[in-house]
DNA sequence: GTCTATAAATAGATAGAC
DNA sequence: GTCTATCTATTTATAGAC
């Protein structure tokens, strides 16, 4: 493997993350990501087998990436609860199409059930990326006798509200301009709900 | 207006939302959603000019009809706020495609810039619809005295676990069997979030 | 209002020269 | 590994007969 082909396999899934997240899989020709990553059209086949594969690699990719900067960010920071779930939020809206282009592909039902099953299931049973570093971190601030069922609830309400404020704030809220939903705002909500969810676990 | 107009129409919008919402606007073609209404397909143009009207025009009436059946069923039933949120899961995910279209256009970003703010915004600013019958229900039972900041963060945690919930059901939770993910198990969790947001509101 | 036929553009994929 | 050229299929949209 040359330099060249590196560069370009590269280039095409840098690319292709960004196209796939904004547009979808059937919004996005393989013409358009070969023309804006500046690679020619055959490279795209070649390197990939076809669309649906790249599609496959990148959605596996993101997934993985999103759970391993978490996990690395616990690991580096030690961060409350409250911290996690920002610092997921930021990652999703501020520097990454990796959530986006993960969920969205998750709602296209006729490719869901061909692909996200498949490929490295890093977290066990493909819950949330992030999921065990949130189930983590609940566990650290309310106690390891906290139940199996109240970590799953707990996770699922925190992880469903970000996941969703991240989505909606890229376009619902900026075209609707409704209020309370700046940055600062969101991340208060963000904060607040997790003490919410965690001292109803510590009742 | 014949009949048999109206009938075409009629078919055409039922079959159209269905497959938008399963297949998103550019993975459904003008040919398949005629071939499914059992109609012409250049009836598709004639009633509706292009795709991308027939689009707009599905989206704005199922953020209307999600409204008006939500609302319905409060002025109907008086329940309490946690039976709304139930309603409101048990209408996405058993009883309509609405909600799985109205989400899925706007990530699609290419078309919510266009489309998401025309039309009729017939909850003020265009909030989730349910959302001003969600935040009655709020008032109701923590009392007039809350915050405009209060409900709308509540509204905000509640809705967005509902409907990242009804998405997920139908596609990441069916694919991955995770634990705790049963219809039963859904209904308890998003009860259970709702008290948890009422009390702390009531403090 | 409905139909057939077709125009015009674009899609994914590949053959074959280099 | 990269490129041009092209095949084949499919798309949206429309013209024109009925």
């Amino acid at each position: 493997m040359t330099d060249q082909n590196n560069d370009t396999k590269h280039k095409i899934l840098e690319v292709a993350r960004v196209l796939f997240a904004n547009q979808g899989f059937e919004g996005t020709s393989v013409r358009e990501i070969a023309k804006e990553a500046d690679v020619n059209i055959a490279s795209v086949n070649y390197h990939f087998t076809n669309k649906e594969n790249l599609f496959s690699e990148i959605l596996n990719a993101s997934y993985l990436e999103c759970s391993q900067e978490i996990k690395a960010f616990y690991d580096k920071e030690n961060p409350k609860l409250e911290d996690i779930l920002v610092h997921i939020f930021n990652y999703f809206t501020l520097k990454s199409h990796d959530l986006i282009t993960f969920f969205k592909m998750m709602m296209s039902t006729q490719h869901n059930n061909k692909m996200v099953c498949q490929g490295p299931r890093s977290e066990e049973r493909m819950g949330p990326p992030g999921g065990t570093v949130i189930a983590a971190a609940i566990e650290k601030e309310v106690g390891s006798a906290v139940s199996e069922m109240d970590k799953h609830w707990a996770v699922n309400c925190l992880f469903s509200h970000v996941i969703h404020i991240s989505i909606m704030s890229k376009c619902w809220f900026k075209n609707n301009d409704l209020p309370y939903t700046t940055e600062e705002d969101i991340i208060r909500n963000i904060r607040r709900l997790c003490r919410v969810v965690l001292n109803d676990l510590k009742n």
